[in-house]
DNA sequence: ACCGAAAGTTCGGTGAACGAACCATGTGCG
DNA sequence: CGCACATGGTTCGTTCACCGAACTTTCGGT
């Protein structure tokens, strides 16, 4: 993904959204903050993105409301989902449904569940046990059966691999 | 490292789908592809993307299997959605409903219906009216109320405009 | 005052995207 | 047939975003 990020002439709100979103690495630096990642060391050390890229892309994110810049414990920057960034996670959801569906021969790496009733959320973001849509808050993340465990050496990797609601911090 | 579409070391499903769809202008010739825009010539005048480009992602697109390319009518090339590729429409959808909200003021620019029923396709893709999970096959997809009218010139422009179902070749 | 980690910034090199020009094949028409 | 035109590309020089490594700055802890 590349250049200028705009598509111009397109009237679309496909295209509108690809333009805050359709640039390389964003959607994989808002994942990983929809799975608890805050830190800028962080986002870097997990994606591998050259430390440039990812300054300017989370200064896009918070200029155009996707996140919020917020200070931290021990006057550490912190960078969280707002809601207008919640609104981006049935793109995630659907984009993973569609990779684990072609591309994950042993099953899904990741499965996601109902907090509280416990069922799982279907690829639609309805939940199988109460019939209602999910809130990204209510959604448990955790380990499906083709996760294959955590990159050697990467503390990131290895706390994502525990269960845990979506957007609560990392520890 | 390898080539530039990929996300090294990512282990996870989002990832390795971004990998075959996450480069510029990939989703937007797949979203011209599902409103029913099938030959070469027109994804290039609509989308006004590079030649080059165009035939470097059509091609890539054939081989992943998101893509067929046949013999259409007086011997000329479609490239038309498989299956596999029809699993992507959630994530136009879900794009499409999150840039609407948030960057169209004067409503949808799009709406979609359930063919038959008549309903309207809620943004988790069951139909407001008789509770199914709606195909891509059996959308509709028309002008709403935040639509503009075409780009003057543009003959692909005004097609989409007229209401038709999603997949349908266009003319 | 010192040390180290966090959070950027700077910078040269590389490769993808751009756009305009060019080419090859196929169809319609006199 | 011969010619015009459309389709579906390819080629090519330029520009610009991405990359990775090195460097700087700001902060908190001791």
């Amino acid at each position: 993904m590349a250049l200028p990020r705009e598509y111009p002439g397109q009237s679309c709100a496909m295209a509108r959204a690809l333009e805050i979103v359709g640039e390389r690495w964003t959607l994989l630096i808002l994942r990983d903050a929809f799975f608890g990642v805050r830190r800028f060391s962080d986002f870097s050390r997990h994606l591998g993105v050259p430390r440039a890229v990812l300054t300017e892309r989370l200064e896009f994110l918070v200029a155009e409301g996707v996140f919020e810049r917020v200070r931290g414990p021990r006057g550490r920057d912190e960078y969280v989902v707002t809601d207008k960034g919640m609104g981006l996670w049935p793109v995630l959801r659907a984009l993973g449904a569609w990779g684990d569906e072609h591309y994950s021969p042993a099953g899904p790496r990741r499965t996601f569940r109902h907090e509280g009733c416990g069922g799982a959320v279907a690829p639609g973001g309805r939940c199988a046990g109460c019939d209602a849509q999910v809130p990204v808050g209510e959604t448990v993340l955790l380990p499906g059966p083709g996760y294959e465990g955590p990159v050697e050496g990467d503390a990131i990797s290895a706390a994502l691999a525990e269960p845990h609601r979506l957007l609560a911090p990392l520890r």
